[in-house]
RNA sequence: GGCCCCAUCGUCUAGAGGCCUAGGACACCGCCCUCUCACGGCGGAGACACGGGUUCGAAUCCCGUUGGGGCUACCA
């Protein structure tokens, strides 16, 4: 039985999107599911657009999401290479062929001359296609059309009757009438392939026997089977997913702020949360309900048929729940080590400062592991512990700083935190509540003014935590502080 | 303009003729838990785009309208 093989062949000429990353995911699944192949291709023909490290770049987001492809740029394989400007020869050839078949044809208009062909249909409100006037040059016009030195492309002859029916994994038998397509170009002037083309050539070398993409190419299928019927290739299956869309229901596109794999993971993203949320914008599981998964779990469970056919819209807030989700379920090392990054980038410390206290960064951020939803927010969220912010929250000023004998109660409290041999949680705990007990009030009074003191803030982890992990010295010299500040305060 | 795809709460979705007074998740609101904020628990508000059919019966099938998206490029 053949191999299955599927691909995903973005062109570089921006980051990854969590369009493209969608699209690229459903191919893993499949393929994983079934025991197949994961392609991935560079289809960088348009030099204009090419974007320098663009690919680059969409390989390292390829590899963070975890979605490691079994043959392609860097992996290698048989079907090499995987980039489509290392394989301008096949192009050559096969066009070639298609011209010697008479399915192509030269053609000599320029571009000006197309678009003004095309503006005048518009404006008679008649179709804007080619009229086709290069399909029967004459050798004798063709030397006349090239002594004027003009350029010239290959176009391809698209059947003038009958219809040509995609059946689609996903939509079923959708069928183009063969006249409302024109002849299209298959090798621009440059002698570069344009995508329809250079996607048939190398989906069919490249042995690729499903080819998944989003909604906006299905109308690109009919030509593409033409190209295989006309070079009497073996045709694929075709599934096309339903496109993901921006928040305003417009396709996504650069100015829709946060939307790359690169800028979510810089957010502190991370890189389960996002492969988890992606899968379900279109794909549910068996059991509709479940939610968390991982890629593995993911990959045994993927069913097309479980693939929905409507475009979805994507939204951060729940992309950002899941990622809190994920975060809490991260164990205390693993935490720690994807949080250095992001603490070095908050100005917490240095790679290597970091590094060399880990045992107490492991009490830091399990303290505030259930409150944050993203690792920056961690980072941001951490700060303090480093040192105490300059100045308190104001509100909190207000409102717990200026009661009266505040001072004194924190005072008591530092006095009775001194007595603490053995620092800990509960150790704490207990002489701030015999405190509280012995003075008769409400555990807020004193418990509300000692985190400010101990934080600068009104709102983050228990107080007990903070002082476990901010340690029996650090806790003394805040709360101090704290009372300098208070006494300054009442002048 | 032509062709093609799509249509359930604000968003992601369950639903494949009776199980639907339409279920879940995020977000939102209220209550509980509680030293705050989160977490968690409980509850609430919130949708079958519209109009025709078919059927004993339609969110589910058919047609039309409307709306959204895509293609119609020497972009992919």
């Amino acid at each position: 039985m053949a191999e299955l093989r599927v691909r995903f062949a973005p062109s570089p000429t921006g980051y990854l999107h969590i369009g493209g990353a969608r699209t690229a995911l459903f191919n893993y699944l499949y393929a994983k599911h079934n025991g197949g192949k994961f392609v991935l291709r560079i289809e960088d023909t348009d030099t204009e657009r090419t974007i320098e490290d663009s690919a680059e770049k969409m390989m390292q987001s390829f590899r963070w999401l975890g979605l490691k492809w079994d043959e392609g740029p860097i992996a290698g394989g048989p079907a090499g290479p995987y980039q489509q400007s290392e394989r301008q020869e096949l192009y050559r050839k096969y066009a070639t062929i298609l011209l010697d078949k008479g399915h192509a044809y030269w053609c000599y208009c320029t571009p000006e001359e197309l678009a003004a062909e095309r503006q005048n249909a518009r404006a008679e409100k008649k179709a804007p296609r080619y009229s086709g006037r290069c399909r029967n040059l004459t050798s004798e016009q063709r030397e006349e059309l090239e002594q004027e030195g003009r350029k010239c492309a290959i176009r391809f002859k698209t059947p003038d009757q009958g219809n040509t029916v995609v059946n689609d994994l996903m939509h079923g038998e959708v069928s183009f009438k063969n006249d409302e397509i024109a002849d299209f170009i298959i090798v621009k002037s440059d002698g570069l392939p344009t995508y329809n083309f250079a996607c048939v050539i190398d989906d069919w070398l490249m042995g690729i026997t499903h080819v998944f993409r989003a909604d906006e190419h299905l109308s690109n299928t009919p030509r593409q089977m033409m190209i295989y019927r006309a070079l009497s290739a073996p045709m694929p299956k075709f599934g096309h997913f339903p496109m993901i869309l921006a928040p305003d229901r417009s396709k996504l596109s650069k100015r829709h702020g946060a939307q790359t794999v690169e800028e979510f993971r810089d957010k502190g993203y991370l890189p389960e949360a996002i492969v988890n949320y992606i899968a379900l914008l279109g794909w549910t599981p068996s059991d509709a309900t479940r939610e968390i998964m991982t890629l593995e779990e993911m990959a045994d469970e993927f069913d097309l048929s479980r693939v929905s056919a409507t475009a979805a819209v994507y939204d951060v807030q729940k992309l950002t729940w899941m990622n809190g989700q994920y975060i809490k379920g991260l164990n205390p090392d693993e935490l720690v080590q994807r949080y250095i990054p992001f603490a070095v980038a908050a100005g917490l410390g240095s790679r290597e400062e970091l590094a060399g206290k880990k045992d107490w960064l492991k009490k830091v951020v399990v303290s505030l592991q259930e409150r944050a939803k993203t690792l920056e927010e961690l980072a941001e969220a951490s700060a303090f512990y480093f040192r105490l912010p300059c100045t308190y929250d104001e509100k909190g000023v207000r409102k717990f700083f200026l009661k009266p004998n505040v001072a004194e109660l924190l005072e008591k409290g530092a006095e009775v935190l001194s007595r603490v041999s053995d620092w800990n949680l509960e150790s704490c705990e207990k002489v701030y509540r015999d405190l509280i007990e012995k003075e008769g009030i409400k555990g807020g009074v004193l418990i509300h003014p000692t985190r400010l003191a101990l934080s600068g803030k009104t709102v983050g982890p228990g107080l007990f935590d903070l002082m476990y992990v901010l340690g029996k010295d650090e806790t003394m010299s805040r709360l101090h502080a704290a009372v300098r500040f208070i006494r300054g305060l009442q002048g």
